[in-house]
DNA sequence: AGGTCGACCTGGCAGC
DNA sequence: TGCTGCCAGGTCGACC
């Protein structure tokens, strides 16, 4: 899915949009994207609300309504939002699960080719158990070097399984946890107690530096991502490793290599990361 | 406690 | 032209 860049991203761009705009209709084409609610009832309960301010914990959007409740979206591997006047029947995408009618008579419909995501409508946010156990947020002033070093220093697993892990840290998948030790000349697959400070300060630093350029370019569009607009993200042409299996690393010129780790592709310069 | 693996889904693409 | 198998920005729960 959308990492933290292009979830933030879609924030950006929902805050930028819909505060305080009414939801005079809903229609859910597949109720599968609902989280334990049914295609009436959560029809019935967004009727009406006005949307109000817009957030991103982790890889979620929070979106505060009116009536105190919360929505709250899990994009997962292919979820995405299209702002914008309405499709004609024939137009709208097989990908359109949810779609809101808003009162400035534009639409915000809710795509999701692989059907991984989420739509919460809930209460109370600690009723979402991945908001109550996720990580720090690796651009807030409190990822700090002296804590991030405290809590590295406790964990064998690679480095890599560990920068996706949400409970460690929020926000990072697989594209950025490659790019961020590559920046970091770090292996993927060293066990995160073995790293030395000085690799655990270019780490600290790779991941709110990567982190924050790919946010500045709109994310990285590899397959399925788009913004709201239907725009790509601009970060791939700043992918050095991710993806590039056999090609030269930018570095040293040595071939990328591809492994995996946990199931998930990881990709590096065996010669440049150690 | 911490790690690994299958499951949840659809679709694009390479190779035969 | 199929068909098969592999691959894809994620997370959860069952298992060790």
């Amino acid at each position: 899915m959308p990492e933290l860049p292009e979830v933030e991203t879609m924030a950006r761009d929902l805050r930028e949009k819909i505060p305080g705009l009414t939801v005079e209709q809903v229609r859910v084409f597949d109720a599968r994207v609902l989280k334990d609610m049914t295609a009436a009832h959560f029809t019935r309960r967004m009727k009406g609300v006005t949307f109000g301010a817009v957030r991103r914990r982790g890889k979620g959007i929070i979106i505060e309504l009116d009536n105190g409740r919360f929505l709250f979206v899990q994009v997962k591997m292919t979820g995405y939002f299209v702002y914008g006047p309405q499709l004609r029947v024939n137009q709208e995408s097989s990908e359109t699960k949810v779609v809101f009618r808003l009162s400035n008579g534009q639409y915000l419909n809710y795509n999701d080719q692989r059907l991984f995501g989420w739509l919460y409508y809930v209460d109370r946010l600690d009723e979402v158990p991945y908001l109550t156990t996720i990580g720090p947020e690796p651009l807030e002033s409190d990822f700090t070097l002296d804590d991030f070093f405290e809590r590295i220093g406790r964990r064998v697993s690679p480095i890599k399984t560990l920068l996706m892990d949400q409970h460690f840290i929020a926000g990072i998948g697989n594209i950025y946890a490659s790019e961020i030790l590559y920046a970091s000349r770090i292996h993927p697959q060293r066990r995160a107690n073995t790293l030395n400070q000085k690799q655990i300060s270019r780490l600290h630093r790779s991941i709110v530096k990567i982190l924050n350029e790919a946010v500045e370019s709109r994310g990285t569009s590899m397959r399925n991502y788009r913004d709201s607009s239907g725009q790509k993200g601009n970060f791939m042409r700043r992918i050095k490793v991710y993806g590039r299996k056999d090609r030269q690393c930018p570095s040293c010129k040595q071939p990328i290599q591809r492994i995996v780790q946990a199931q998930r592709s990881t990709f590096f310069c065996n010669h440049c990361q150690e």
